[in-house]
DNA sequence: GGTGAGCTTCTGCTCTGAGCGGAGCACCGC
DNA sequence: GCGGTGCTCCGCTCAGAGCAGAAGCTCACC
């Protein structure tokens, strides 16, 4: 797991966002998506640890702990899993691109909803 | 610029890619794609590096480094700088898969190109 | 011409964390 | 019980993240 760093990341000061352009500071991170995303394309293809991480040319231990977040994997890393399962870049984006669409529509949905009902409590 | 690891990363042996499924080996790397696109939308709001560094908390000297992709931000970086620019992983996988998209089309059509030449030459 | 201001990039440094080898753990079949 | 397989834990080395100071670049003003 990441350890805290000397130089840590702040919060950001709320950002000179432009009218109609929200901020969404509650988003899963880059790496836990993207991993999460590789080790389902590995397993969908039935391939161990060892055999992806073997093609690309990385250790087993180190494929399990990007495809769980733990590690930052850099571009070239990233490249090389792709590259071990067959994929591209393109096809990990547009996967994380629609996990995050997915969780957006879900917490709008849930936000609805639970507006409905403090409403409803309130009359 | 990333100098070469002790660890290198090699070249991975040919996938056991799925029939009808294609690997591209000559994408743009991770970090220069989101670099170039941090870059756009910080220029676009007419933004300085010094403050969208400020705001999301890091050196500008580092945004510099990070949108010129020859530094690899982790997660947290990312989140931070999107968050300083009013954006959120989502805006930027989808940009990022968009941008790559219309290289890959564009990437097709000089290939078609290229071989209609071959073959009048041929002729 | 020179000067100053603002912005970005270069350089060199510290120390964090990437990447990995050995070991541990869980599960399965014999 | 055992051995085999697949994955995770642990501790280590050193590559590179992140930054401060300096340098480079552009523009406006005198």
């Amino acid at each position: 797991m990441r350890t805290r760093r000397l130089h840590a990341v702040p919060v950001p000061a709320a950002p000179a966002a432009e009218p109609g352009q929200e901020t969404t500071a509650d988003e899963p991170l880059w790496r836990h998506l993207l991993g999460a995303r590789l080790r389902r394309l590995r397993t969908d293809r039935g391939q161990t640890l060892t055999e992806t991480a073997e093609r690309a040319g990385i250790s087993p231990q180190y494929l399990s702990e990007i495809e769980r977040g733990v590690k930052e994997p850099s571009s070239e890393m990233i490249a090389a899993v792709a590259g071990a399962l067959g994929v591209t870049l393109l096809d990990l984006t547009v996967a994380v691109a629609r996990e995050l669409s997915g969780l957006r529509t879900t917490a709008e949905r849930q936000l609805v909803r639970n507006v409905a009902r403090v409403l409803s409590l309130a009359a």
